[in-house]
DNA sequence: TTGTATGCGTTATCAA
DNA sequence: TTGATAACGCATACAA
């Protein structure tokens, strides 16, 4: 059995609620105890048990994470590890541990978060991905439990803490960047429209179009998972139409490499026959063939920042409901020209 | 506050121990008994608190996972998400949750899992990369706790239970692949030697190398870190030599997708001019260009077996030590073919 | 089959 | 400045 508070009071020749302060190091205990009792638990090889201070205090010091499906493509994406560096440190900084959970299905992540937050295990939760009416959200509201989304909250933006890019002006950014270059055939392929970032991202490319005073072409916009076939079937979807786009907008630097592919397949070639502009900016679109231009999103920071404005919510429950946009960067590589002449079609 | 056990057992009309029991399935409460407990927990909203739970059986149902340095490039790998979702499989299917702990330096990891360790916030331990002198597995040893390697262990093999792929022969049999295919100058781009894993594999190419009566040359074999500049700064230390070689195994994905890369800048092409096999088989595997031979390691299921076997050895301590052993294939796409006659020099 | 009482290792509230 | 002692919510040995 390990080493607990009432061996080194016994040994310090003090009371366990002694020991107790000197862990806390409380200024109601004499600099000369406190000494000797740290000397003990050097000794005594002592460490604090976090769960007996958890029930005692109330209080984990851990946050909960929730990772979607893990079975979906999704997780495949390098988004997550990176998202999860930031978290970690943002976390340990504060001494907060990290706690995670997923599941195969909605219901078994939705039951894995309801018995970590009713079950006690965490002080806090964090969303690592905005979803349109997302059960939890509503959940954890309704639960008043602390909680910070990494993504714009599909509703109820005011009362949800959470930490974003701004998705919308970036695809419009990145829209307008194609425009400059003298493009006017302008193609979307996005994710899943179940999630926030999707949804952002195209209305803010539909936005800029408008303002350009260019037609949304319907066919010119395509949803698909992310990843692999994604950026295949997309591509085929638009190969069937007339008049192909000069460029495309692509939601994320994995589907823009299944887009690269496929387009190479078909001997179309990036940039000279279509210019590509992808979103993360992920170490594979800089080790794509040809590099991608891509809107860096900073990532780490995205979760960094989620663990710390969680952690400022749960150590003063009245913080207020905060919203922490972190800056993005388009990030120019060759993958981007100006449209020859030619319309290309097949 | 939330509703405890004694609530339940004070609107039941029962003793709390009755309640618990009921919450264990105790087969000696009656069916009538339990029916009713269960009807008032429902009514109720009863959820078990973990930590209380923790506390009194001294076990918290939660496996720690150590990941590799949060800064760390290494930590962009798929590799990561996709272990992890093997992991979380095997956890939730025996009820288990997940901890987290990690680290920007060696030293701040290494205080992470003694905190999880003495803190008792875990019952068990899963290592997802076996490094060489690996200082925690000596921790772990000393402190006799119950944990399992992902990967081979580095000494001590016979002592600790891991889960592994038999990377020595997966190399051997990628090199005899490209033997077969005529190719008699190979050379081998390897990770960081302070993972097993690199040795392994670096071990089994050169075995294949010897057992086909070729020499062993020591200007092709290159080892950097996973990734990016690794695969560049490779290829340019290859192409610093008089005769190139015309395949190369390289130790992972990414790392070929940043050989390929660097190629494809210099004007070589593969598989034309080199062939390149790699590891693990991740998705970009399937989506560089040329689509990557890689001998697919079964990532999901190396992660999957490693929570089961750590919830094994820790409901019973008695458990023998175990490795296990997971299947690996060689996934052939086009990024091999027959050398060409001319030997490329430039 | 069920109830009573104690302990798990802390923190925190009183006293002293 | 320190020491008893009662929670914290549950599991379990022992009684009944």
């Amino acid at each position: 059995m390990a080493v607990t508070i009432k061996d080194v009071a016994k040994a310090a020749n003090v009371a366990p609620s002694t020991v107790s302060r000197v862990i806390a190091n409380s200024p109601r205990i004499s600099e000369k105890t406190k000494e000797k009792v740290r000397e003990v638990m050097k000794q005594l090889g002592y460490h604090p048990n976090f769960i007996a201070r958890s029930l005692a205090s109330q209080a984990t010091r851990a946050i909960g994470l929730v990772l979607p499906s893990s079975t979906d493509i999704v997780s495949q994406n390098p988004f997550f590890p990176i998202v999860l560096g930031g978290l970690s440190d943002g976390a340990h900084s504060k001494q907060y541990a990290l706690h995670m959970t997923t599941g195969k299905t909605e219901e078994e992540i939705f039951e894995g978060v309801v018995s970590m937050v009713q079950g006690g295990r965490v002080d806090g939760v964090i969303l690592l991905s905005s979803r349109v009416e997302d059960p939890l959200v509503s959940y954890l509201l309704e639960q008043d439990f602390p909680f910070v989304v990494i993504g714009k909250p599909f509703k109820n933006v005011e009362q949800i803490t959470h930490v974003d890019n701004d998705n919308f002006k970036a695809a419009k950014d990145a829209t307008n960047y194609l425009l400059s270059l003298g493009h006017e055939q302008i193609g979307f392929i996005g994710g899943n429209l179940n999630l926030v970032v999707t949804v952002e991202r195209l209305l803010g490319y539909e936005k800029a179009l408008r303002d350009a005073g260019l037609p949304l072409i319907n066919e010119y916009v395509i949803h698909d998972e992310f990843l692999r076939e994604g950026g295949r079937e997309a591509v085929q979807a638009l190969l069937a139409l007339k008049k192909l786009p000069t460029a495309m907008l692509v939601a994320d630097d994995l589907m823009a490499l299944g887009v690269l592919n496929a387009l190479d397949e078909l001997g179309i070639s990036v940039p000279e026959d279509v210019s590509i502009v992808s979103f993360n900016n992920v170490l594979v679109a800089e080790m794509a063939r040809p590099p991608l231009t891509s809107v860096d999103i900073n990532i780490f920071d995205l979760g960094y920042e989620a663990a710390k404005s969680l952690i400022q919510k749960i150590e003063n429950p009245k913080e207020p409901t905060k919203r922490i946009i972190i800056p993005y960067e388009l990030v120019k590589r060759s993958s981007c020209a100006k449209p020859t002449k030619k319309t290309l079609t097949l």
